[in-house]
DNA sequence: CGGGATCCTCTCCGATACTG
DNA sequence: CAGTATCGGAGAGGATCCCG
């Protein structure tokens, strides 16, 4: 229909806009880098295979149910492997599967860009925060 | 003191590891271009200055709240400049600074690496729900 | 045109308690 | 040891109305 109010144009490029968003491949990233704690999980675990009490442990900072929960989306999305040893504890491991390892390198260049600019960030901040006040 | 519960030095440890987190760049980072809107309005950004109503003709999914909070932020970190040209109609031009032209390339690669790899999670996802259902 | 103020919802995340 | 379940707070984000 070519009769179509602003409105309605406007919900409808917002609808498919949307829908881009869902399948934009840089959103979904965000969607799995950009909670709390999965780089960091990512991160420890790039140094070898560990068992949940050891990332606990590593991560000090991290609830069992975050650390939980993060460990579970990172392995639906296929980053970590999950191991189950039926021992009497029970005893789990968990390591970088090839596409982990892959998105390591990335991490990476992240981590560089951060501590070669946050210095700029904080100046800007700071800069800002004295001149508005 | 050596005497401390086993309570005590976790609460210790965590108080240490929050700590670092807050200075920890790469969480920053993670704080800036994490936020939903923020590498989309850089990205748009990155095609050359544009006034308020352009970023978000460009950007149908973002509210005018979020859009504002968003620039403001940028701004604030020193990625966007905001220019006020007061004509009849306020007339405000957001641009790169210098500092956001840098993190230009850092997004790209970012982005550049999810249209690789977002396949193979998607597939991941897919194997995952399939394999537990 | 370019917002500010207010209200509401939804998700992230922590704390606590319980299970095999 | 390795979780699961539930509660509750904080903040992200959207909708709406209002202002210079």
């Amino acid at each position: 229909m070519a009769t179509m109010t602003a409105a309605q144009r406007r919900e409808q490029e917002r609808a498919a806009f949307g829908a881009f968003m869902e399948t934009c491949p840089m959103n979904q990233l965000l969607g799995i880098v950009g909670r709390q704690w999965s780089t960091m999980v990512l991160w420890e675990l790039a140094a070898g295979p560990r068992r949940y009490a050891e990332v606990s442990r590593a991560l000090p900072g991290v609830s069992a149910k975050m650390l939980t929960q993060t460990l579970r989306s990172l392995e639906r999305d296929g980053f970590v492997a999950r191991t189950v040893t039926p021992s009497v504890p029970v005893q789990v491991e968990y390591a970088l599967t090839p596409l982990g390892d892959r998105i390591i390198p990335l991490i990476a260049t992240m981590i560089d860009w951060a501590n070669h600019h946050i210095g700029d960030v904080h100046a800007a901040r700071a800069r800002h925060d004295t001149t508005s006040t």
